[in-house]
Formats: structure tokens, C-alpha cells, sequence
DNA sequence: TTTACTGCAAAGGGTTTGCAACATG
DNA sequence: CATGTTGCAAACCCTTTGCAGTAAA
């Protein structure tokens, strides 16, 4: 995961202002909690690594950043929303995600692979009038630590 | 989409037996009602098209139908959950996301890529520890009816 | 000095659960 | 009749929102 091409803050400050918004402290503390999980992270989880910020303040910036294009909103099995910063900040990658437990791991898929899922992709927009975005391939199933608690 | 491969409701029935649990008629209800809708449908959706079921009774059966591996739950860019028939009932098939409305349509893949996305599963299986039960490769985007409508 | 941002508390919306009545094997 | 199932209403949890005060351009 290339974090270091370009630089996060400074992306992030430029595509807020685009908006109209600022990079605040909050906001900038986000990042790199986002930064430093390196994996998709609940919003519970966020908070609870900086103390201070108000709930209401880590979703409501979550958004804003989403909006702005600097971070990314997953859901995934269960029903709580994860964040991770844009592919365009840490390279295009996909997710192994247990089903017991909702953890979320990044992994790299091989080029050929990714190929054949982008050719596809332009043949379902043709047919269907979509216009396609970007697409997700998640592996599914119980990860190490569940598999031998008991369930 | 072979719905007629196996009797869904034979299938159901002795499912749900093998689990202690009954096939009543509710329950046939919301398998006539995923059968008829071809698509992932959210609760709201079931249950306005089956009046007379409670909500609470919906989603408990539906959890029971689940459990008992007839239908599936899936959440998908809203945090609503839908619901279709189990894969061995109606055909292994991916999913078509509008990120706008939530909406989700059924769509087949080429045998190629569906190789080699099982491929890429046994070998991250290997390398994670973990045991992959399915995966899914969706598309997402905006829907014709999104891409028109202003935003 | 205007506009965005913040924390707090309250409300919202999908989902789950307690309970007493009902249905099924 | 013993156990699973139902509807109702209340509770639950994640998330959003109103508001009055604060900070940044």
C-alpha cells in the first residue's frame, strides 16, 4: 500500500477546500487514524483511539470526507459502516472479510484477475445502461481467531 | 435463473426440519415472495407486499430461513439489509449496486473470470488461515433511472 | 463578522426482543 | 400438552440532526 506517493494531508486539505470546507483538527486526526489502521475501521473504532472528538463530529466529518473524495464507506457483513481512505490514497485493493466476526483485511488481487473483472464491468454497463464506478471482490468466510473459538 | 431445479418449498421444509423448525405459512409466504421477486429485496419490500405479517415476524423468520441456509442476507450500499433465496436455489450469480438508490439486480458471470476468482480464493485462503466460504464481485454505480434524475 | 465547525443531547430508522396468546406436531 | 410461532409494543444500536457556542477565513 503505496501511502507515501502523494501526500494525504495535502490532498485531503486541497479536496476539502474544493468543497468549500476546512481541514480541521478533527479531521486531520481522522486521517491518520485511518492512516494507521491500514485496514477498514469502524467508526466506534476511530473514536476510540482519539479521545476528545465527539461522535456526532466523527460521523458527520466522515462524511464530509467521503463527500470530498478523501476516505471511503464500506459495509460489509454486519451492519456497521467501516472508513478507509480513497483507492486513489493507497492504491486499488480488495477485502477478506470474516462473517463471524465483521473484520475486514485489505488484499491485492493479481492483474490478470483485475483485468478480466474490468472487462466484464464494461460489458454489464453496456447492457444495463449503468454507468459503473468501481466494483468490489470480497472474499468471504471465518478467519483464523473465530474458526477456533467456539461458536 | 433455474428456480425449478428443486422444489424451493420441498427444499425449505426439510431444511427448516432438519433445524427443529416448521414451515408455516408465513414463512412459505416470504419464499413465494423472494421467488417472485427475482432480486434482492429489502424487508420493507416483503412485507408490503405480504400484508397481514408482522415486521418482527418477518425478520425473525427470514433470520430462521437464513440459519437454516435457504435464503441469504445481504446489505449492500444502504444500510438496509436484503434478502434473496440461498445460491443453491436459484444459481451462483453476482450483483449490480446502484449507489444512489440501494437498488440490486442479478447478474451472471463469465465462466473464465468465475475460475479465476476461485483460483485467487484458495491461494489468499492459504495465505490468511482463513476458510472462504463465497465470495462476491459486485458492480456499482448509478442505475438508468438514478443517472436521469437530477441529484 | 460571516461561515464552517464543534459538542451535547435528542431524535431517527432499521432491527431485535419480551411477552402473552396461538398453532402445530 | 410441549414446543415452536405469532403480533404487539418496547427496547436496541448505529447514525443523523437541532441547537447554541466556538473557531477559522
Amino acid at each position: 500500500m503505496q501511502h507515501h506517493q502523494i501526500d494525504v494531508h495535502d490532498t485531503a486539505d486541497e479536496r476539502l477546500r474544493r468543497d468549500g470546507q476546512r481541514y480541521t483538527a478533527n479531521r486531520r486526526v481522522l486521517i491518520d487514524a485511518l492512516r494507521e489502521a491500514d485496514r477498514p475501521v469502524t467508526v466506534l473504532e476511530l473514536i476510540d483511539g482519539t479521545p476528545g472528538m465527539a461522535q456526532s463530529s466523527a460521523y458527520r466529518n466522515l462524511s464530509v470526507l467521503e463527500e470530498a473524495g478523501v476516505v471511503r464507506r464500506l459495509v460489509t457483513a454486519d451492519d456497521t459502516a467501516r472508513y478507509e481512505l480513497a483507492e486513489d490514497l493507497t492504491g486499488h485493493h480488495h477485502h477478506l472479510i470474516c462473517e463471524r466476526c465483521g473484520s475486514v483485511i485489505d488484499i491485492d488481487v493479481p492483474t490478470e484477475l483485475e483485468d478480466g473483472v474490468s472487462a466484464f464491468s464494461s460489458l454489464i454497463a453496456d447492457t444495463h445502461g449503468f454507468r459503473i464506478e468501481h466494483h468490489r471482490l470480497d472474499l468471504m468466510g471465518v478467519c483464523p481467531s473465530c474458526s477456533t473459538a467456539a461458536h
